[in-house]
DNA sequence: TAATCTTATATGTTTAAATCATATAATAAA
DNA sequence: TTTATTATATGATTTAAACATATAAGATTA
């Protein structure tokens, strides 16, 4: 159990220092928009793109992939046909223009936010002693 | 008021596409080390430095920069004292040696973030038609 | 001088989402 | 035939962000 072990690693650090270092915080959506953006896929398939990526650190939770997918799909952003063809049967999630949309305004904001920890990162050293 | 007309701007954009893309995520906690790095402050200022320095691109809420000072108190990273003798009682914070480690762990994270958020730039970029 | 604004600290409540856990089922591999 | 992998899904808990409000003293202005 592979993604067992990384979490756990993961809970001792930040026990260390007693504050998480490691949050995800609402990477995932836009994550998913741009694997859709290359090509239609399906809920396994993204989680084990996240995965490879490397655009998270850390473990990614299977759940709230799929519950971003439903909710990115309520909101317009994705649709969704069952595949039943082929061996498994798979929800297969397209982009929509709103999501294109909607994916842009995150490139814009992850730009905005890349920026911010440039100076961040800059701050810190030009005080640091 | 300024910061509310602010709120509700972002308040709007919200609405627009229904996921909040203006969340701060962790983002004050790291923010107070490094300004109390540069010199010893206190709540009210550390929050107007805040705004200044664009760290954030959003209003900052002053409720969360006293319950992180706070809680940064109460796991050692940062102590405080009363400054009585001006005008103003004020809450003095420093940084203490566990502090700055954690602000050096911090930057670490912040650096592997500032890639990932590279990357996801730059994979869009590839994929777009 | 009364009312309002700014500085200053603090905490209560609500909402959102991250995290953890578990359920189901079919196919593939041991 | 038992276990692992692929695949989707949701229940429960925990955390923190967001919103709201309280207090109080000094500064400004009407």
């Amino acid at each position: 159990m592979k993604k067992q072990s990384l979490k756990e690693k993961l809970k001792k650090k930040e026990k260390a220092c007693a504050f998480s270092l490691h949050r995800v915080s609402r990477f995932i959506q836009p994550s998913l928009l741009l694997f859709l953006l290359k090509k239609p896929s399906y809920g396994y398939e993204l989680m084990e793109n996240l995965r490879k990526t490397g655009f998270h650190e850390e473990s990614i939770d299977i759940g709230a992939v799929y519950r971003t997918l439903r909710s990115l799909e309520k909101e317009g952003f994705v649709k969704s046909i069952w595949q039943r063809k082929k061996k498994r049967r798979k929800r297969i999630y397209k982009i929509t223009s709103r999501g294109k949309a909607l994916l842009r305004a995150w490139v814009k904001r992850i730009e905005e936010r890349k920026k911010a920890l440039e100076r961040f990162i800059k701050f810190y050293q030009k005080r640091r002693q």
